[in-house]
DNA sequence: AGAGTTTCGAAGGAGCGCTTCATTAGTAGC
DNA sequence: GCTACTAATGAAGCGCTCCTTCGAAACTCT
């Protein structure tokens, strides 16, 4: 019987913990002075300067120039070096490869997209994956050797060591090593992961669910797609499968996009790509048969946002995705839609962060890797910042 | 803004980690030599001798009579006292109350049952339930103020603070404060909670599904429910309202049970509470018309459970509550139908705990909570055992 | 320039866990 | 019945981490 799980210990692992709670407080956090960091800690000063000293030596943390103003002797301030790694956020969607570069803070520092059509055979795109990061790298002036991590969302089924089992919108997709090739194409960690998934995660670490333990992400775009947040946590499920309740016929999710792409007021000859946007449009100007066409449309949505409420019972449902710009036609009717199905309905609201939910999730979880690599209990004693051609 | 975590901190604290350490690896596992703990919490020995020695001081610990047989000098033993405290898991049917009295390792020491009417008013519940309770106690020669808790599964929604909100199997139940009440009547901590989720509990603690980090417990009875397990913990889900996807009709889980009860091959007269178990019965045997109710019956079941397994891609689906007496029939269908719906199906078993599982869910939730009360970080240091007057 | 305020840096003390070693209590073999 | 072996016990001494306390330093306000 394996022993359950390695709690407590040594005194050196009260530094550890002491460590990483004051990386922890520095992150993100600006210029810190001493005090403050110890009040953060709840550690006293001496020892709190002992634990930031360590950090220094190892290169994870820098003196700011100290504070001016106000009483008394000014206090040195120390800051995370954010700067001193990068990683990378990509979205892979059909018709669309966006990149970002932040830093270990999670901070944003270029974006660059590359359109590619959905029928484009792998290496097209994969060949547009790499100028869309080559992109960034150029407009931050960076180089790849300066990634520490690499993150993906893209549509389909990921699985867990970052294959895609299987993409709907991409065809040629399916079955590629996709974490396989990136690792060649870029020689750093590549974390990939369900594209609904990572806005989720997005929307609730910088977006509309900020702070909220249980969130629904509702995915609406041509294909629908849903993200779970469940305690706090995103929740991948055994096979890392979890969201793809378009798969059930019953949900009504696979017909719902065509309520709106065959309204008869969309114009002969408007692309596939446009018609459900022609529509949402005409509903909000208040053409009757687009309304129709709208609600028939909500109908089938909530069906399967009510399942998700009911079972999980959220804190909050966003509405994401593509769709989400037409949030003022959409999100009114599905709260009353859920207020009817729920014995305690969430709250509804729409995405804040739009077109960039999946890069920014991508990057968020890029930063969630970094920190479970250098700076969780499991992780050992903080290390000593990789040197300057990355980790 | 609030201070995130408050981890890492004080050298008692540390002491603190290593005392819950020491206390998790002495519980359920009989009796243990120095050694043995040692090499479990991963502390030198003499550390582990300090540590036991407060716990023992606390008196959370006894020595039991040294190991007999064996090489060199026998090694003193000890044990958790689980016998010092103990908790009542109660399950509140529409037909039936189930009592169980457990000690603080959640072993059963005895079980009672008080048969009632579905429409029966509340005093008259109430009553049966004192009397299970009392029965239990003097089964095992306890008192009432020999009680640290107890833990309630009910059907029906539960709030947060412990009242029924609504019940469609207990009409008189809605609207009770069963957590006031049942305070009243015991004189100490009344958890209260939904019985499909308390079951989920139980399945994942010593059931068919120990082990899994995420488990879909499908209670099928006469009504359904559903109990999930999220990363190793019970999801109760923002509002205590999780896992009623009963109330959405196009799950078609309200009308599933019709099929059985309605089944031309039931005779006239049979009570509705003995219909689908006859219907049930009759499939076994092979009667083609029972065949294919249950047929119809499955099909409509499968609806909610690949939506659960589609949503959360959990790593096993158990089959409980009354109906899985007839899991033979049930289990092959329902995993043929899954595998038809799932990209990834999960593993599919019966419930292994029958009638029991709503009433052991209920002191594994006891059981917790008198470990989060005592034997937690949060909880401070580890308290000394209260008096035997209870807690 | 002096009082007040806040931070800095060093010294001394207490708690906790580790290693080490002599001692003790049993079994196995002759 | 005696000796050799084995494994646990108990006490002593060490090192690490955090704490409290204090005087000195740096800057603002009057």
């Amino acid at each position: 019987m394996p022993h359950p799980p390695p709690t407590g210990g040594d005194l050196s692992r009260l530094r550890r913990l002491n460590s990483l709670s004051a990386v922890n407080a520095l992150r993100g956090a600006g210029a810190v002075t001493l005090s403050a960091l110890a009040e953060r800690t709840g550690l006293s000063r001496p020892s709190t300067k002992e634990v930031l000293g360590e950090l220094i030596d190892l290169g994870w943390v820098a003196e700011v120039s100290p504070s001016a103003g106000g009483m008394g002797r000014p206090a040195r301030r120390y800051r995370f070096r954010a700067d001193r790694g990068h990683l990378i956020g990509l979205d892979i969607g059909g018709h669309n490869v966006r990149a970002a570069l932040a830093d270990l803070d999670g901070e944003i520092l270029a974006e660059t997209r590359q359109p590619v059509l959905p029928l484009a055979p792998r290496e097209e795109r994969l060949a547009a994956i790499e100028r869309a990061v080559a992109g960034c790298l150029a407009l931050a002036g960076k180089q790849l050797c300066d990634l520490w991590a690499v993150a993906v969302g893209t549509t389909g089924i990921v699985t867990p060591d970052g294959r895609v089992a299987y993409s709907a919108t991409i065809p040629s997709w399916t079955g590629l090593d996709l974490a396989g090739r990136l690792r060649e194409l870029f020689g750093c960690p590549v974390l990939v992961d369900n594209d609904s998934r990572l806005a989720a995660l997005a929307e609730n670490r910088r977006g509309a669910a900020r702070g909220a333990q249980d969130v629904v992400f509702l995915h609406v775009a041509r294909r629908m797609g849903a993200g779970l947040i469940i305690d706090g946590k995103l929740h991948r499920g055994f096979g890392a499968a979890a969201g793809e309740l378009v798969m059930l016929p019953e949900v009504r999710w696979l017909r719902a996009t065509g309520h709106l792409n065959e309204c008869e007021i969309v114009p002969e000859g408007t692309s596939p790509e446009d018609a459900a946007g022609y529509t949402l449009a005409a509903a909000r100007r208040g053409e009757p048969l687009a309304m129709a066409a709208v609600d028939r449309y909500l109908d089938d949505l909530a069906v399967g946002a009510a399942a998700m409420a009911l079972l999980l019972d959220p804190e909050v449902v966003i509405l994401g995705g593509g769709f989400s710009r037409s949030a003022d036609v959409l999100l009114e009717p599905l709260r009353a839609r859920l207020e009817r199905s729920c014995m305690r309905p969430p709250e509804v609201r729409a995405s804040t962060l739009g077109e960039e939910c999946v890069v920014l999730g991508a990057i968020d979880y890029a930063v969630d890797h970094v920190d479970r690599h250098y700076f969780t209990t499991e992780a050992g004693p903080v290390q000593a910042l990789p040197p300057a051609t990355g980790p």
